[in-house]
DNA sequence: TTTACAACCTATTTATCTGATAGGTTTATG
DNA sequence: CATAAACCTATCAGATAAATAGGTTGTAAA
């Protein structure tokens, strides 16, 4: 599996903020509620999306969870980068991966950074506001 | 990380077979030695390759292992199927995972249906003649 | 100014998966 | 019949995922 569940409820987080993004600061307690998330869990996720600059999280009564920019601004490649580990599709592409001695005769290594290269650019093409509009469907996001 | 070593070591298996297929049946410690993989480890991958169809196994001396088809007849999609227990990118659409009841309601499904997609699309493109060909470069399973 | 609320922080736990190892059994060949 | 090689079952160590628990700090409203 590629995208754990927290890379997927944090891209459900920021959907649930642009949706509500007219309501000034959402508390969590209640964004965890409508998106049936347990909430402790969720506040780990938030806080690398604020640390991140992602969103803007406020203190105190009246306080909450709000992003910092446009929905549009946001790629989901962009949100998933800060949750997840690596995001390549095999260790041999990780950053930070020890070199491997037979990336000079292996057969498979153009063929995984092919793929690499393609989901990629899927993820990069897609943004937090192509989700939340409405009546968006399966196909839509394959050009 | 979508694909484990299992995988991996099974698709330079393949590619390698398929380089010394004029030879006959090649033992498993040949392959192991000359791709660098522990022998009792490729063996537990070798044996559901065989299982599936897609090698041809012979006991005692001069055996070994060997392809059943020609290597344009297997894509990397068909030989990732069998090591993997799941090349989803997200858990909510792996086979057999328990129908989410936010399905109709989920910003993201449409998105991660697209990448899954996307990626079954780009593995089914390539086959294990097209590993092995000489020169192969990395843009080049990119259409 | 105090109370309630909500983000922030640190640590621990549980379960699952990955990657590998170990040792024995069967079958074919020279 | 000795040797080589596939086949089979079980086990294990480490990493990661997913979540849980409980406490601390800051802010706004009462």
């Amino acid at each position: 599996m590629l995208v754990s569940t927290k890379g997927r409820y944090a891209l459900r987080v920021l959907a649930d903020l642009a949706e509500h993004r007219t309501e000034g600061y959402l508390p969590l307690k209640e964004i965890a509620r409508r998106q049936g998330i347990s909430e402790k869990y969720l506040e780990s996720i938030l806080k690398s999306l604020v640390k991140n600059g992602l969103l803007t999280g406020l203190r105190g009564k009246g306080g909450g969870y709000k992003l910092t920019r446009a929905p549009e601004q946001y790629t989901v490649w962009d949100v998933l980068r800060l949750t997840e580990d690596s995001l390549s599709p095999v260790a041999c592409l990780e950053e930070g991966a020890s070199p491997c001695e037979r990336a000079a005769i292996c057969p498979t290594l153009a063929m995984w950074q092919g793929l690499d290269r393609v989901i990629r650019e899927y993820l990069s093409g897609v943004t937090v506001a192509d989700l939340v509009r409405p009546g968006a469907g399966a196909g839509d996001y394959v050009i």
